[in-house]
DNA sequence: TCAATTGCGTTATGCTATAACGTGTGTCAT
DNA sequence: ATGACACACGTTATAGCATAACGCAATTGA
């Protein structure tokens, strides 16, 4: 039940990532892990798919980019094992919040239950200009 | 204030999609259009941007591809000058819904107001199986 | 020990999108 | 008219994102 650790090459995504505080591109982290050895996309994006299978990365539709997830462990709804989850992207600063709304979810779901439609994945992503930088 | 006719390119794009019932990405409505003198991925992208503009036409970032707006020009909302628009995405039949929630946009916007977050353009797609496809 | 699974590295390729250049055609103020 | 401008268009080249297909090595579990 408690999952394998991470690989190197996981470990070495999953931290760049982490330290980032904007949204990354899967061709950006390899030229961030260069010095490491990473000398392909698909060390990287081999990497991403497990990080995204277990909830520890999401992947921004319409950037193209990825994410560290923003939850702990044991936040609402299981942490990682989270639902559905949305974001609030500024175009300006490219921060990027993450967050749950249940009300949403549970409207998007009632509307999926009405036309008995099965839901596999969804995504929400608002951009737009953060308060600072719409000032 | 009433747009202008659109010009031949954009009309040849915007056909293509309407006849669609799947969205199409932009390299397939190149192949569609050879035959009609296309020759660059260009002559497709820029139609697309003005008819993007016009609300003509949706772009489905899970998929990087385009789908005709399926709203009549008077609908709720203001038709093609509608708000936030969702879509429902059959991965197995390739077929898209297009609606609109209003309770899901109030409370998204309810979201942004109290984080002083200013929207621009907000996504959002559920990726899943129709009716027909789930059975 | 033998198969199956998983991760890894490499090369090559495919798909998506834009930059940069020049052309032609209208509109409009001079 | 003439020049300035805006806008659509066509072309070539390039940038950016993602996967196919191969082979090898380590792990696991019958
Ligand atoms: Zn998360
Ligand atoms: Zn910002
Ligand atoms: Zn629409
Ligand atoms: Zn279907």
């Amino acid at each position: 039940m408690t999952a394998p650790a991470l690989t190197k090459n996981q470990s070495l995504v999953f931290d760049v990532l982490s330290r980032s505080d904007a949204p990354l591109s899967a061709y950006t982290i390899l030229d961030k892990l260069r010095d490491h050895g990473f000398r392909a996309p698909l060390q990287v994006y081999r990497a991403l798919d497990k990080l995204l299978e277990r909830g520890m990365v999401h992947r921004l539709e319409s950037l193209n980019a990825f994410v560290a997830c923003a939850h702990q462990e044991k936040e609402c709804c299981g942490g990682h094992g989270h639902g559905t989850v949305a974001f609030a992207i500024c175009e300006s600063c490219g921060h990027v919040v993450e967050f749950h709304d249940h009300a949403v979810d549970h409207r998007l779901d009632d509307w999926a239950r009405e036309r008995k439609f099965k839901p596999a994945k969804t995504t929400i992503e608002i951009r737009g200009l953060c308060e600072q930088c719409a000032a």
